[in-house]
DNA sequence: TATGAATGAGTTTTCATTCAT
DNA sequence: CATGAATGAAAACTCATTCAT
């Protein structure tokens, strides 16, 4: 009658209690959540929580993850390493603008905020690994001499991302307008910023 | 000496107060900070804190324009309107940079945390009072055809101070090494980023 | 095999329900122990023990019952009406000695822990009923002056009774070594203590 | 106006919630009793009592403490070391019975629980300290003869406090009367049961 | 019948804030 | 004006018990 698969605990509610505190700490931070708001959100019982999660750390970290996972699913599918460079940065750019756009929670949890505190080293780990692939493009176009070598690799990955976040941040911050083409002016300027070949690259011209 | 005016509560209480505030609050945020912690960093009574601010959102918000007035000093000092856009530029990096380094509490916790959730109006003005003129700069930059005037200025400035923020966040959470080469190789790929007169001005030449 | 009998409740999972409360309730006590941790130990589901007990102190009071059982089957297999006074308190000694050494929890459970707040009638009477026997022999002993009489026989089953619980309790509290001498020393200064015939009895002379 | 030591937090206060807790742990044990309880039986607010005590813990080491420490003087009032072995024994055996009797609540606690899972080391230590007089008095005993030497002094005493704990175990639990006479009698027959010189002490006769 | 997920009241403890001194 | 004790509401988490499967 039931389908089988829905014997054991309903999975729906592991991804609802997910979804809510996804949602709660985006707006209010960790420490500015408490279990019962997500619990409420969620709609589930206390034990609901506590069965999938044994913390409210735990907690956290499982949303984090998810969250991020999603964003390195969103990179890697953008990600084609036969694009011409600044096709592929194109891409990588089009890809962080479609999942700052279609998951703003998500991407307000992961950017903007302070996870020092409560990370454990899984999730940690699981961060460096969603950067590393872009690490190693951006050294690679620094080796083939399109982005300048003056600037170590950390920096400008460092720089780019930041760049990238303080566009959302503003847009949430200062209600700026981040039009698609101001995202666009961005990405080329961000391109523009550690490009080696200076003559010929510049603008959409 | 100063009879009188040591009479009224001492002055040293509230800076007392307002610097171990910060220092929590930066680490640990406006939620994960207790007035009880608050109380034993400062070394006060609980009556000393609530007699200078009514409540804890009134303390966060004095924290936050404490700090934010200390940048924007840092920064007006840097500020000499008389300097060629490069140096001009130079400088406003420079004024930012001295503020990280001098003071990490206070950088981190007014760039590092995301305050939506408990700023009053006045502390909002105060953060706009602050952009409002290296806006203006920037806008004055794209008039003079220094910076191209393909992106809203908006963008300009959302880009360059997340940049700028997203390198200490690295140097933070990532551990990545910011030396003072690194910090002038972003501030050139900055100008660049947004410099109208391609081929003429990169590189320190 | 048993294709009726097996039908209905395993039985051993009834025992094996008790036995792990037991342990539980020794170590911990009553309200030390929740039912999550009877049902981990036990290696069973909720819905197991909830069937065969109704509650919480429905399982304590079986478990009391199943453990005070047990220790009056030892003592009456101890009990030989025909021993000669000495002899048959020797064999009564021996009995407690041998219950609390091969079951050290039920023997902690049922002696060293105050069970007042949770005993239900039924369980309250089988506890007289397994103390009935030995004040019948105390006050046997009385009668034929074997035992002094001017001491209420409550009292020196009282006393006998804590006696030996003191000794039990002082090696688990007190970490003191309880040898079978220092047991029979025990017994026979019991004996003594009540002893009617002065001179004649004490020692294995 | 106010008695100068009465600025600071009250002192009854802090009896108020020993005596509560007493109370409370004497009648239903540690894990029987939550906060709340002792709160309301108190009358006062959750930080008052987490003020002065860090936590339950700590709370029933206090009061384990603080009854073990009256105990321990009463048994020191009663303690004259000039008096004859007998009287001695006497006036020991009333000092415990005034104790039980003064502070049941005290007694019971102290005497017929298990306190294994939760004593600190201090708490632990305090015991011993009671113990320890009562121990030399009774090594002195044997050493002069008035104690037989067959059984360990360590065995000795677990037997005395254990006949003592369980006549007033009885009395609560199976409603026995224990009269002085009872009591008396009790005395003696437990001097009887460790004495040496078998002819010439036994009884009032 | 057995399972174990679900519930919500209850646990210990801490918080922001007030008030007597 | 400063102190820090007091408060009661909430925090994170666990419990005894029930119920759908």
């Amino acid at each position: 009658m039931v389908p089988d698969a829905a014997k054991a605990s309903q999975p729906g509610k592991h991804a609802d209690i997910l979804c809510a505190a996804l949602r709660l700490f985006a707006d209010r931070g960790f420490h500015g959540t408490s279990i019962p708001m997500v619990l409420a959100e969620a709609g589930v019982g206390a034990s609901s929580l506590y069965r999938r999660f044994p913390s409210k750390e735990a907690l956290v970290n499982a949303v984090f993850r998810d969250a991020k996972q999603r964003l390195a699913s969103e990179l890697q599918a953008s990600f084609d390493q036969a694009l011409a460079p600044r096709a592929l940065f194109a891409a990588f750019w089009t890809g962080l603008v479609r999942f700052a756009r279609r998951e703003p929670d998500a991407f307000r949890f992961l950017e903007l905020q302070d996870h020092a505190a409560y990370l454990d080293a899984e999730s940690r780990s699981l961060e460096l690994g969603v950067l590393a692939p872009i690490y190693v493009a951006c050294l690679d176009f620094q080796r083939r001499g399109v982005f300048r070598a003056d600037a170590p690799t950390e920096t400008i990955l460092a720089f780019i991302w930041g760049a990238f976040v303080g566009l959302f941040k503003a847009e949430r911050t200062h209600h700026i307008a981040l039009t698609d083409a101001a995202l666009d002016a961005a990405r080329d300027a961000c391109f523009r910023a550690f490009s080696a070949g200076d003559p010929a690259l510049p603008g959409p011209r």
